[in-house]
RNA sequence: CGCGGGAUGGAGCAGCCCGGUAGCUCGUCAGGCUCAUAACCUGAAGGUCGUAGGUUCAAAUCCUACUCCCGCAC
């Protein structure tokens, strides 16, 4: 089929190469903008702009799909369908009517719940079990869509953000290439989203990534997973900002934040996490073994 | 020119402010102890101190430029 493919992270990639493997035609990528962004603020291209350009495909980084020049353009393009994987831009109705089977979004969870834009974090951060993805015709609302293809995947408790993100991209991609082997057959169903159940992914903020060891070791556990690699969970030891990047459940007790032996066991408001890679400030992150080594942390130590 | 931290034997760090024989915790290798061990003891190898200049009798340490990495902000 002669597609638009609409993504920008690297989330979006395996769906991308999928499509082109499948013997699909690109017609055109859109991707978000290059913006100042990052350490030195320098101009910034998606991975999905990289990869496109080289590939020698055409390239749109529109600010905005509002505009009826956008529309036009668009539209101009005669697509079969416009796949959305993880594109960060509203697509306004007139875009979404435009290509001739409409616009397919991947999505990374089993909606109606984790809807938005960081579902596969929010799961996590949740204490989810299961999850996953699931190709969704895309409407005005925000991801209300009726489903036409879905896979599930469990989250083990030493999952991350970062392993759940490449396998459910990897779960995602030949769910999309399906689905448009379904159109193509004309044998396509789709299932209108449960009414119950809805919850929403809000975006991550800064003030949410910081640990308050006054909460219970599993939600504690499982908010610093969510958030690794990125944006990372953290926490102060001394002076120093550390990130936490990887923790498991461990046993003891003791005053919220306490450091119970040698080998960075803290002491939740209920129960402890063992912190098993951290980060400090302007360094690389280490395994919690490596890290003590150049940096011991006593028991009794009080992290905050 | 957004703010800031870092680069020291294979790993993680200290030393730098107040220039003068390179240190710590590990790892590696050899030997010892042990029924045995990732444990313990002894010994050894291994470093142009990111790169290029400069100052100095002397630079890891002071000055300049550059490269790479990272935290914050975006």
């Amino acid at each position: 089929m002669r597609l638009a493919f609409m993504g920008s992270p690297a989330f979006a990639m395996p769906t991308l190469r999928a499509l082109i493997g499948a013997g699909h035609e690109i017609a055109c990528v859109y991707t978000q903008p290059p913006r100042p962004a990052g350490r030195g603020k320098h101009e910034r291209r998606t991975i999905v702009h990289d990869f496109a350009a080289e590939a020698g495909i055409e390239v749109r980084t529109p600010r905005s799909l509002k505009s009826e020049e956008e529309h036009g353009a668009f539209a101009a393009l005669a697509f079969d369908a416009a796949i959305v994987v993880a594109y960060g831009l509203i697509l306004p109705p007139a875009v979404l009517v435009a290509p001739r089977y409409g616009a397919l979004n991947l999505h990374a969870s089993l909606l109606p719940r984790w809807r938005g834009a960081a579902p596969i974090q929010r799961a996590i951060m949740a204490g989810d079990r299961i999850t996953g993805v699931q190709v969704m015709r895309m409407e005005a609302g925000l991801d209300t869509g009726a489903i036409l293809a879905s896979a599930e995947s469990p989250i083990a408790f030493d999952d991350t953000s970062g392993t759940l993100h490449e396998r459910l991209a990897a779960l995602g991609a030949p769910l999309v290439v399906a689905s448009l082997e379904a159109f193509e057959r004309g044998d396509v169903h789709e299932t209108p989203q449960s009414t119950a159940g809805i919850t929403y992914a809000h975006k991550i903020t800064p003030e949410e990534t910081r640990i308050d060891w006054a909460m219970p070791a599993r939600q504690i556990d499982c908010m610093i997973r969510g958030l690794s690699p990125a944006p990372g969970a953290w926490c102060e030891l001394g002076s120093a900002r550390v990130k936490v990047l990887m923790s498991r459940l461990g046993d003891g007790a003791g005053a919220p934040g306490e450091v119970l032996d040698d080998a960075l066991l803290v002491a939740c408001g209920e129960g402890a996490v063992r912190l098993l890679e951290v980060q400090r400030e302007g360094r690389a992150p280490l395994p919690a073994e490596t890290f003590l080594r150049g940096s011991p942390v006593q028991a009794g130590f009080r992290l905050t």
